[in-house]
DNA sequence: TGACAGGAAAATA
DNA sequence: TATTTTCCTGTC
């Protein structure tokens, strides 16, 4: 098994822990004070030391960029920061208090899989479910005593049994899955890459169980489309009490798209960062 | 233990 | 086209 070591140079601000517990992503665990989260055909594992960022990984051999590119280490935040504060001076205070928070640029398939997971769901029991689906899958990596299952293929849930799904508890979700799941795969995904963001945006809506908002995870979270606005109703809710703007999901999209431009997607996860931490006043 | 939390699709106007 | 209703599990 490969073993490989970064150290990240967090000089720019990089909180580990904002990062992950903000939303966008679900499958991460922490031991001993050690993150760990798995990604592509590797189990990685994450700590900081010093001022630096330590990743190792088990399994694959993975480049550096790949995982500067996971957790938003590209993304130069001290522009996008000055940049949604010129378009929206009142977020000053969100800003500053969700400095180190990056978006993360996850794989599209197992992003939109995710998101499906996550519709009228809390996040403790998404990543419950999404735990379970992984073992039914059988993919893992072994650590010390621990089994660590990593992110399903789409050839291995095409093998999983439909009595299996049901032990997922799925609800009314479940129709939706199955369809994804005997539907789709990574290269429907890989196809729309270098397609537009209204071109994705268009093909995402034609899953069945992937509506605005999660249309628009995906973009921001596995596209890396940093202008799209996720509206769920956390967001809702900040968007009536901090600008006084109302109204169906879509039109809030867009309302959020227009203020907060190319870096819309900043702006929505430093909004959902901060109401969820310190509420709305 | 019933109220409540959480988005997409289908139904309806 | 825009608004309302229905769907289901888990938590407290």
């Amino acid at each position: 098994m490969q073993n490989n070591i970064f150290f990240l140079n967090a000089n720019e601000p990089f909180s580990l822990a904002k990062t992950l517990n903000c939303g966008q992503t679900f499958r991460f665990e922490i031991v001993n004070g050690r993150y760990f989260y798995p990604f592509k055909n590797t189990l990685l594992e994450i700590y900081e030391s010093n001022k630096d960022l330590t990743v190792e990984t088990h399994g694959d051999d993975l480049q550096e960029r790949e995982i500067r590119n996971l957790f938003g280490l590209n993304h130069d935040v001290a522009s996008i920061n000055t940049y949604i504060e010129c378009r929206a001076p009142m977020l000053h205070e969100i800003i500053e208090a969700s400095k180190g928070l990056r978006i993360m640029r996850m794989l599209p398939y197992e992003t939109t899989l995710s998101f499906i997971f996550s519709i009228q769901t809390s996040i403790p029991i998404i990543r419950k479910r999404l735990n379970l689906l992984g073992e039914m899958a059988g993919d893992y990596v072994t650590l010390g005593r621990r089994k660590h299952y990593l992110f399903p293929k789409s050839t291995a849930l095409k093998k999983i049994q439909e009595s299996d799904i049901k032990l997922l508890h799925l609800g009314f979700r479940e129709r939706f899955v199955k369809e994804f799941i005997e539907n789709y795969d990574e290269q429907f995904f890989d196809k729309l890459s270098n397609k537009s963001f209204d071109e994705k945006r268009k093909a995402l809506l034609t899953i069945k169980g992937v509506g605005e908002k999660v249309a628009q995870c995906v973009l921001l979270f596995g596209f890396g489309e940093l202008s799209a606005f996720p509206v769920d109703v956390w967001i809702d809710r900040a968007m009536q009490a901090l600008l006084g703007l109302k109204g169906s999901t879509k039109k809030l999209t867009d309302e959020g798209r227009k203020l907060f431009g190319d870096y819309a997607g900043y702006a929505q996860e430093y909004i959902y960062y901060f109401i969820r931490v310190f509420g709305l006043s």
